[in-house]
DNA sequence: GCCTCCTGTGTAATCGATTGCAGTCGTGTT
DNA sequence: AACACGACTGCAATCGATTACACAGGAGGC
């Protein structure tokens, strides 16, 4: 079970390896009698290139990594998925990293990547300071574009929507539904997305004159357990707000399940939405309204940029890019207004 | 932007590239003095292994590569997440593909994982029969382990779970419950998992005397799609059976759905049940009645087959082990019976 | 008839880390 | 004092594919 080699090939069809390589890649002339000779004696060996030597002699490995803070979300799954089908497009390869939301372990995950001699990052950080360093050093290493969530004090191009407006149009939804007070349920404000949804949140409710109780914003992480025990603690405050506004779909399901457990309408005493659109948001009781990304779009931007990045000579990059995105909000059960 | 290789950091210190690798990878005798300067030369200029460089040369990549058929499937999701902590504990790092449950895309995955040199490959196939060849053909050049589904045919080891076990288990309960009669709602019968846990329904559906029309079996993808289409159909059908049992949560979940949706109650009209008890199945309306598979155990043993496997010499590779675990039956409130 | 140019092929260097072999220098032994 | 042995260290080969360069031979131009 040894590997077949380009030497061998060569040996068996009687020709020097830089032929059989030149007929393998399609580059340089070759006569049609010596291909025909080559490609037979590939056949039979089962000649497979060894991407390792390949990538070792062109410092390209036609791989692009990615890190994650979390494979299990479905958010980051589907970006994930769309990110691959733009990358395959391009005949590159996905190494995909989960960080466990655990900047040290994103922080592992890039310096692996780049030993790795991947031709590009992407890479959504966990942390909206802590990522930070790590970011920053990759990128000076290895064309990066950050996704979906970016860090603070780094330089280096992101696509993702645009929050604040999708918020916008989320409370103009609720208003539009007769909220006049609402509660906020999002992770810590450890990271961009639910630092730049919570501004926009707080912005239009200023704006629209809907009441935001300091107490009824609930900061805590982006998994159902959180939207449960967060919406069980509004209940038990007593007066409940008029809509709970979450940061993703995940705490969503969370606080209508706990709505549903503790008798609570929805959405006739309460409204809520969620953000993201995964696939499970539509299979809640009742099904959320929620702001659905383009995640398409997004992975294709990103892909984009970051051959544009590689193309670049390393050191005279432009000015980085930051392209946002429009979400678009989609309404369903779980909120009042009809579109 | 240039890399750092171990010439610079040789040069650097005033010494030969052998005693920067011997240093760096602590082996072989280096005096104290030496090391000392030797890692500073390194850590000033930010060394970090060429590991593509690394792996050419000891033809070992510590990376494993997984094909799953389908990376938005939330089962597959947490095998993954399982496998890669398994992985983790011995320093080795996942290569992940999405088939597509494409058998083609598959075929292609494989042949990719084997030319990038990874050192063994986990894949649950996509098709019961036509991803053989590709399975077969990689196992005859790396080590590999079926994990969950498995192909026919082929002579490889396998972990998973005993479906037939599991399903029994559940007739029990649907029967212990009061069905007399069931529907199934599964896949095409062209993967592992459907056909066992489709034989098992039906063995054991016969031995209780559990009523099961050929009308009632439904067979389509796992989506929860699927699902909703599956009780539609059972529902305008008229005459509901006492119980749909479902190959997958996803599956599952769109029935209930669909119940929910059309008015039958559910676990009152009909009793419904799921496989995987992936995250979600909790919080469906009903919560699932459904199958925990041991996702931690099964990744282990993944892990140990495959690095036994890769001790072994290459010829000698004594008979397949076929390694089935014993699931466990979660009540929830899709079902009658109590535990 | 001679020179140029192009096609086709081979030789050997290269990518960066690892390691077998050999050589150097001390220390300890007899 | 001669020798043996061990601790260090360097040289150079190696992994497998790619490619710059060289060279052979034939076609075509003058």
């Amino acid at each position: 079970m040894q590997r077949v080699t380009i030497a061998q090939v060569a040996e068996r069809a009687g020709v020097s390896t830089a032929t059989v390589s030149r007929v393998l890649s399609g580059r340089g002339p070759v006569s049609a009698g010596v291909q025909r000779k080559v490609r037979k004696a590939a056949d039979e060996l089962g000649y497979q290139v060894n991407s390792i030597a390949r990538a070792l002699r062109n410092s390209r490995t036609d791989t692009v990594g990615m890190v994650v803070p979390s494979i299990s979300n479905p958010f980051f799954t589907s970006l994930v998925e769309s990110v691959e089908h733009a990358l395959g497009r391009e005949g590159k390869e996905l190494f995909l990293c989960d960080a466990r939301s655990d900047p040290e372990v994103e922080a592992r995950r890039l310096a692996t990547l780049v030993a790795r001699n991947v031709d590009g990052i992407i890479v959504s950080p966990s942390h909206g300071t802590l990522s930070g360093a790590a970011v920053q050093e990759t990128a000076g290493r290895l064309p990066l574009v950050q996704l979906d969530r970016f860090v603070g004090g780094t330089s280096t191009d992101w696509v993702g929507v645009d929050d604040v407006a999708a918020m916008r149009q989320v409370m103009d939804h609720l208003h539009a539904g007769g909220a006049r007070s609402a509660a906020f349920a999002g992770s810590l404000l450890t990271n961009s997305s639910t630092e730049q949804r919570f501004a926009g949140f707080r912005r239009r409710a200023e704006d629209l004159g809907i009441a935001v109780d300091p107490d009824r914003i609930l900061l805590g992480d982006y998994s159902v357990e959180w939207g449960e025990t967060a919406a069980a603690r509004l209940i038990a405050a007593g007066d409940l707000p008029d809509a709970i506004v979450c940061a993703d779909d995940l705490i969503a399901l969370g606080v209508t399940r706990a709505c549903r457990a503790h008798g609570v309408d929805v959405p006739g005493r309460v409204q809520v939405t969620g953000y993201d659109n995964i696939e499970f948001s539509r299979l809640s009781e009742p099904a959320l309204t929620t702001v659905d990304q383009p995640r398409e779009r997004i992975a294709a931007e990103a892909v984009r940029l970051l051959a544009a990045a590689a193309g670049e000579a390393a050191g005279d990059r432009g000015p980085s890019a930051h392209i946002a995105l429009v979400p678009t909000l989609v309404i369903r059960e779980s909120t009042r207004a009809r579109a």
